[in-house]
DNA sequence: CAAGGGGCTGTCA
DNA sequence: TTGACAGCCCCTT
């Protein structure tokens, strides 16, 4: 197995620990798993992702709280929609982070 | 090996 | 508050 496949895997099993009504961020979920600043990577890890995936990809977000999708697209509305069904508040297309932030 | 492009970020005007 | 920019660094061509 590639070293990448391994911080893949360590991507999503962090992923899928984030809570149901929590967030972070593309850079804190890299941060995590230690490489700080592999942002990017992240990004592109969620979206090539299988559709019929468990994963909460929706619970990642950019840092400044907003949905990194062109407002108005399919995705854009599916991660803000299961969003707000675990309780998370979107104020002008953006999440108070202050608030939302995991831990 | 070079080039292009990402679900990013922090800074600054 | 917004937008532009320059870093960032991995992956695919």
């Amino acid at each position: 197995m590639s070293s990448s496949e391994a911080l893949k895997e360590s991507i999503w099993l962090l992923v899928a620990s984030i809570p149901s009504g929590k967030v972070l961020s593309y850079g804190e979920v890299a941060s995590r798993v230690g490489f700080p600043k592999h942002a990017r990577y992240v990004g592109s890890v969620l979206k090539n992702l299988p559709n019929n995936t468990e994963l909460p990809w929706h619970r990642v977000v950019n840092a400044q709280g907003r949905v990194s999708f062109s407002i108005g697209s399919a995705a854009y509305r599916i991660q803000v929609q299961r969003l707000e069904v675990e309780g998370v508040k979107f104020k002008a297309e953006r999440i108070d982070m202050k608030v939302h932030a995991w831990r």
